[in-house]
DNA sequence: TGCCAGGCCCTCTTTAGGGCCTT
């Protein structure tokens, strides 16, 4: 635990993402069609990201109607590859976020695979943490956490950047929440990750651990 | 056109099953 806050105790420097897919997996051919992300500094949107990508082949109807993009809209976006290529570069060195993390990190992987590249940061999911913190919550949904907390939002859902944009406040948000609630000065991604990991019911056991150590460590 | 998954978590559990969440 006190390697966790030496290691990152400067380190919230985060991009949020989130894919809009063919499908549920890249398994079974599945593909990205856009891409939408946001980078967090210092605890606000500093840099955004957006592109649609053609995957070389149509899309089905329901995703038509799920995301509102359609085969005429990806028609003439570039190849996933030339995207990917350039997300890479927007990701950089930096911890990733996405609203169920396990989703948009095989589609990241599958997508980077295809043209040889890597990424060095590590992947939390928004998700996660709020089934840990928002115990209360109707359920997890990205939309219906937005409505229980009041984040602001323009009504856009299922579009890669909206999405991205709803999990950074959301991600703040939690913090917000979990430095107020516990009365911690400074929540680092390495304890975010570690909440949502945690078995129910510990988060106020681990948390007053946590500031114990903090204290410690600052006497 | 319609189908497909997988990690997490809870419980009527652990030699399992099923719901949640993502598109």
């Amino acid at each position: 635990m006190k390697n966790d806050m030496k290691q990152d105790r400067f380190a919230n420097t985060v991009v949020v993402l989130d894919f809009e897919t063919t499908g549920l997996t890249p398994n079974y051919g599945d593909r990205a069609i856009e891409i939408g992300a946001v980078l967090i500094e210092e605890g606000r949107v500093t840099e955004r990201y957006q592109a649609l990508m053609n995957p070389g082949m149509r899309i089905s109807s329901f995703i038509e109607s799920y995301t509102g993009i359609t085969n005429r809209m990806l028609q003439n976006a570039p190849p996933c590859g030339e995207v990917m290529e350039e997300f890479t570069e927007f990701i950089g060195d930096h911890h990733l976020v996405a609203h169920n993390a396990s989703f948009d990190k095989r589609f990241l992987d599958a997508e980077l695979d295809l043209i040889n590249q890597d990424y060095s940061g590590e992947f939390a999911c928004s998700m996660l943490v709020a089934r840990r913190v928002y115990q209360d919550a109707p359920n997890h949904k990205l939309g219906s956490l937005v409505k229980y907390r009041n984040i602001p939002n323009d009504g856009t859902f299922h579009r890669a950047l909206a999405d991205s944009e709803m999990t950074a406040k959301l991600w703040l948000k939690m913090l917000e929440d979990i430095e107020a609630q516990y009365n911690l000065r400074h929540v680092p991604f390495s304890l975010m990750q570690k909440l949502s990991r945690i078995v129910k019911g510990s988060v106020a056991n681990y948390l007053s651990r946590y500031n114990k150590c903090a204290a410690d460590n600052a006497g």
